[in-house]
DNA sequence: TATGAATGAGAGTTCATTCAT
DNA sequence: CATGAATGAACTCTCATTCAT
C-alpha cells in the first residue's frame, strides 16, 4: 500500500462518516478535507469532483461487501448450503458493517442512485446473480424476480443493520440466526 | 377546503414532487416556489424553514398512510384476518402512491429522521402497533420485535414499490398476492 | 384623544422601545406591528414609509423635548437664571426620559440623520437658539458656535442619560448637580 | 507587511467607509466586497460573519487611536502635564481621523455596542483608565466617575469631529485650543 | 503532490410594501 | 379603518471548484 493509495483511502473514510452523520447535502467538501486531515484542493487530485467522490465510494463499498461474499463461496458444497450460506453472509457483513450499509442504503434512496453508477458494478455482482439464477432454474428457491429477491435479503439485511446501529432494535446471534431462518424458510421452496 | 390549506398543499405537493426528483439537496425553495406557482416568501408562512417544511411534509404522508390502513380496519373480523389485511393494505397503499412510499424511504434514510420527528406520529401508529401487539401474545404471529416486523412489512413495500417505479421490476396483482402470502407466511406462527 | 392618534401613538410607542433595543436594522415593521398589536398593513395608512415613520418619531421626541424646555422657561428672570435653567432642564429632561434619549442619540449617529429631518424641527428649537444668542452677544456666556455649546449640553446630557441607563455609570441628585454646576461653569464668562 | 493582512486591512477599510456613509443597515456584504475590491466570499475566510467584521473593525480602530494617546506619553512629566496631553491627544486624534470617530460614536450608539465587545480592549484602555485614576488621588482633577470623565473628553472630541466632518462648525486650531482649555478647567480641581 | 486563498453562483431566509377582502 | 396573505428584491452566508504558489 502506497502513499497515494493511503490518502484515498483516508479521504474515502472521512466522507463515508461525515455523509452518514450529516448527510450529501451537510457534507462539504472543505468538512471532508478537515475530517481527513488533508487540504481541500487535493481531494480534486483523487476525485474529479464531488459527484466522482460520492460514487467511487459507494463503488468501493459495493466491492468490499462482494469480495466478502465471494470470499464465503464454495463451490464444492450443494447449491443449497450455497444460497443459504450466500444469505447468511449478506446478513452478518452488513450488521457487522453498519457504516457501510448505512451509506449503501443512503446512497440508494438518494438521486445520486442511478442506473449507470450500478452498472459499474455489474461484474462483482454478476457470479451472486448467476448462482441466484441456478437456484430458482434447480426449484431450490422460488422462481422470484431477482429485485424482489434482492429486496428481500439485501435490503432487510441493511435496514435491520441500520435499526440496530440506531438502537432501535437488539440483534443477539440468536435473534440473527432466527431471521435468517425466516428469510430463508420464506425464499424457499 | 379554504385557500388557506390549498395554498399549504399545493407547496407540499410541489415539494413531494421535487425531492423525489431531486433529493433534499438537489431542491432548493426557489424552485418549490416555481413549482407551486408562488413567491419564494410565502412558503415562510406556513413553515418556518426548509427543514420544517420537510418534516411537515413528512408527517402529512404518514398521517394519511395511518388514515388509509385504519380505514380498512374491521373489529368484526378474526385477529388473523385483521392482520392479514393490514400487511395487505400496507403493500397496496405503497404501490399505489409510489411518490409517498418514494419520499418516506428517502426520508427514513436521511438525517433528517430522528426519534423526534418519529413521536410525533406515535398517535397514528400506536393503533397498527397494539394490534401487531395483541397478535404476538395471542400467537398469531411470531413474537419479533416491532422493528423487524414493521422492516419485513413496511419497509419491503416501500421498497418494492420504488422498485417498481423505477421499472426495475414488474409487479402484477398475482406478484403483489404472492408475495403478501410469503411475508404472511413468514410472519405467522 | 380620538382613537386615531391613540393607535398612532402606540406604533411610535413600540417603534421606539424595539429601536433602542435591536437598533434600526433589527426592527422589522412587521415586529412594530405585533409589539404594538396592529396589523402590518395599518402602520401605511398612518406613515408613509418604515423612514417615515422612524423621521416622525425622531420629530415627536424632539418635540415633546422642546416642549419640557419651553415650559419651564421664565421671561420674567434674568438672563443668565434662564439659561442657567435651560441647561438644568436639558439634563434633567435626558436623564428622566432615557428612552427618548437613547434614540435621539442613536438617530443623530445614524445617516437617517440629514439637513432636511433637522429642518422641520426648527420652529421648536428656535427660541432656545435665540435665547443663547442674546446670552452669547450679551457676554453671559462663552462666544463659542451653537454647535460646540449643543454638544457640551445637549449631547453631554444624552450621553450620560444612556451611559446611566446602561448601568455605566451611577447618577444621583448631588451628581448631577454638580455636572451641571461644571458644564455651567465652563460655559459662563 | 504580507498579502493576508494586506486583504483584511482593505476589507476593514472598505467597511469603515461603507458604513460611516450609509449605517450598518444600508451596507450590505456584497456592497463591502464590492468597495474592497474582492469576492463576497472571501469575506467570511476573514470574518465570522458581518457583525464579526464590524466588531473587529471597532476593535482595531480603538487599538490605533490607544496606541496613539500611548504615543504621546511621558512619564518624565508631571502627572497634571500628560493628562493635560492625554486630553489634547484625544481632540486631535478625533479631529485627524474623522471616519474613525464617526464609526466609533455610530458603533457605540448601536445595539451592536455591548459589555463584551468593550471587554476585548481593556487592554488598551487600561494604562489610560490608570492615569486618570492617579489624577484622580493626587487631587489634580475632580473626583468624578471615569464614565463622566470618559464623556466630556472622548466623547465630546468625537462627536465635535464628527459635526466638523458635517460641516456643522468650523474647527480652527485657536477654537481647539480654547475647547480644550475649557475642558482642561473643567475637569481639573 | 500539496496547499489554502480566492471565486462567484446560488442557497435559505427576511422584510418593506401592497392589496384583495 | 383594518387585516394579513402575498410579493419579490435583497440580504447574509455557504460551498464546489480553481489556481498561484
Amino acid at each position: 500500500m502506497n502513499k497515494t493509495s493511503d490518502k484515498r483511502s483516508i479521504i474515502l473514510g472521512a466522507t463515508l462518516r461525515l455523509i452518514n452523520e450529516n448527510g450529501f447535502h451537510g457534507t462539504a467538501m472543505s468538512k471532508i478535507a478537515r475530517e481527513a486531515g488533508v487540504s481541500a484542493g487535493i481531494i480534486y487530485h483523487y476525485f474529479e469532483s464531488k459527484d466522482d467522490l460520492i460514487l467511487e465510494l459507494y463503488n468501493s463499498l459495493i466491492k468490499e461487501l462482494m469480495n466478502a461474499l465471494l470470499k464465503g463461496f464454495d463451490n464444492s458444497k450443494s447449491l443449497e448450503d450455497q444460497i443459504k450460506k450466500l444469505f447468511e453472509d449478506i446478513f452478518r457483513y452488513n450488521l457487522a458493517n453498519p457504516q457501510a450499509a448505512m451509506f449503501i442504503r443512503q446512497y440508494k434512496a438518494s438521486p445520486y442512485y442511478t442506473h449507470e453508477s450500478n452498472s459499474q458494478n455489474q461484474q462483482y455482482i454478476d457470479p451472486i446473480v448467476s448462482c441466484v439464477q441456478k437456484a430458482k432454474k434447480q426449484g431450490i428457491i422460488k422462481d422470484l424476480p431477482d429485485t424482489v429477491i434482492a429486496v428481500l435479503t439485501m435490503d432487510v439485511a441493511a435496514l435491520l443493520a441500520q435499526r440496530y446501529s440506531a438502537g432501535l432494535v437488539e440483534l443477539n446471534d440468536e435473534l440473527i440466526n432466527e431471521i435468517i431462518g425466516i428469510i430463508w424458510d420464506a425464499l424457499k421452496k
